[in-house]
DNA sequence: GGCAGGAATGTAACCGCTGGCAACATAGGG
DNA sequence: CCCTATGTTGCCAGCGGTTACATTCCTGCC
């Protein structure tokens, strides 16, 4: 038996009937009679036969495919997002293509243009740099259906996000009330990245008229629970010792927690941490951290329902 | 600027050269000379051209593709796993199609034959089920390049896995040298699912004469934290409270470890706790939890490996 | 009985690219 | 000056499927 792929030519030589009728019949084409449908299709499956996706996708022009760009899976907060944008695709009758960028920008454009080799009907991007999208913004005015997972509302492309900077604004402003005002920051400082974080930081001092000292933001290089353990050792050996600390996610927050508790610090007595994104591991970790939340569920569909629609669009929009 | 694709045709047009002519500059080809190389290459670049992929793939039979299927990616280690393998399969020049099959066999079945449709050139499955393989083997037995991530190497299908059976056995052994007896286990039970883990920790008992009692065995139906941690509630409330646990992976064990910290039990005094895959967050969990690892770097490549192989052998294997 | 009309099916072209082979040109040897 | 060798390039078919259009064959009506 083999495998030596069964085409529609096989099943029209069986049925004898055309190639084309075959195809008509098997995508249940009204214009094939109920019986000959019925016979080609008992046929069909007798071959185990299975379309070849490639060649229809050569003439309909479009593969049902997505791409779906990372930076890096590990953060669990994308991890969700990545199995929840392949479920609610796979419900629309989408593939999705995967690739990570590494958090490294020559990579992420490599990894578009094969993207765009491979025919993908539209893409998610979650950038490595809320700075850098030119080449994402040249794609996007190639009429090429994009949608960023984050990213100010105003960059020219089309983006779901939480608001991020509200939310560290909300977190900072948090800790302000409840008395604290040494708060430290951990966030990955690129001058060129995300400062979404940084802004709402530093939004909640103005406000009451402070200023932020720059020695109470440490970047920690990463953001893995090893990271933020040291970014917050660094942190407490620098000049003003905070008591609060806004982490930006929470995988530092919870390095920060371990920090802590091996020296001996009360948490939230002695150090109000405040993460980011709201994992379970935060949650249930041994003093459970505040976070703020990430709705993955309403990102994700956001996102998802955007593409579509300009996938629907075509090219007049 | 619109996008209007480009295809060999535009570049033959502008260069006077015939298609097929600038198909084989492009891929430099030795019996184009050198001069015209440059110059329907400096033409293709202007023109911002992108080969199909699609077009290409429906010649060459390779569609430099493989199917990478995960039963959930929430769990961490399949996290590192996903992003592992799309790593090593970029760095062999293939992209990776990915999709879950939610931990339900007939969608296991349902992406198992989407990917083919689809015409990828292999596939890497970790399977829901270890004894629910006949679709799989399938696959196999038609010449279909197939690795599984899990599974007993007597499952007559190409598998490279961790052996989960002998890490079980050995976490139990630890725990029984150390003085405990009775040994509480976390694991999912489905009868017909995976039965490594509980095999081990059975044999562990059975070397020393003991048997195991079965109230000693809860089922946490998921693996998450939360379920790990009323898991562990059933547990301890059962008939025989035991001194020492294995559970079937880190978040279990980190719900368990909560457990007890809500209780007032201490850690590892109290209560040993051995979980398994030794992720980043049980490791810096606020006592840390000693962990059976999970070589995924080792897993992955070797997954990779074996796959290419299948795949360079062709249909003679 | 001849012809219109519609149902059932077949034919041909094409999607963008690749591979084999033919064709043309130029140059070198006889 | 012709013929072959060599180097360059073009033509055609085909991958598996879809689409537009053509054909066949029956039925029914005047």
């Amino acid at each position: 038996m083999a495998r030596s792929i069964i085409r529609l030519k096989d099943i029209a030589d069986r049925t004898g009937f055309s190639v084309n009728t075959v195809s008509l019949a098997l995508r249940e084409s009204s214009r094939i009679p109920e019986d000959t449908r019925l016979v080609i299709r008992q046929a069909a499956q007798a071959m185990n036969y299975q379309p070849n996706h490639i060649a229809r996708s050569l003439v309909s022009r479009e593969t049902k495919t997505i791409g779906l760009v990372l930076t890096d899976i590990t953060n669990p907060i994308l991890t969700h997002t990545a199995q929840a944008i392949e479920l609610a695709l796979a419900e629309r009758g989408y593939s999705t293509l995967f690739a990570t960028s590494n958090n490294d920008l020559e990579e992420e454009i490599k990894v578009v243009e094969m993207f765009r080799s491979r025919q993908v009907d539209g893409m998610l991007i979650y950038p490595r740099n809320h700075r850098q999208l030119d080449h994402i913004r040249r794609l996007r005015a190639s009429h090429y259906p994009v949608v960023l997972l984050v990213g100010d509302p105003d960059a020219g492309i089309d983006a779901v996000s939480v608001d991020e900077r509200r939310g560290a604004y909300k977190a900072t402003r948090h800790l302000i009330e409840t008395g604290h005002t040494k708060i430290g920051l951990l966030d990955s400082a690129n001058p060129l990245g995300n400062r979404e974080k940084r802004d709402g930081y530093q939004q909640a001092f103005a406000e009451i008229g402070l200023g932020v000292d720059p020695s109470l933001a440490v970047d920690p290089q990463g953001h893995t629970v090893i990271k933020g353990f040291w970014a917050m050792d660094t942190l407490m050996n620098g000049r003003i010792r905070p008591t609060g600390l806004v982490a930006a996610n929470d995988s530092l927050a919870i390095g920060a927690l371990r920090w802590c508790q091996k020296n001996n610090l009360r948490v939230p007595e002695d150090m109000a941490i405040i993460g980011f994104d709201n994992i379970e591991f935060a949650e249930h970790a041994a003093t459970p951290i505040t976070s703020v939340n990430y709705p993955v569920a309403m990102v994700t569909d956001l996102a998802v329902d955007r593409l579509m629609r300009l996938i629907g669009a075509g090219d007049d929009f």
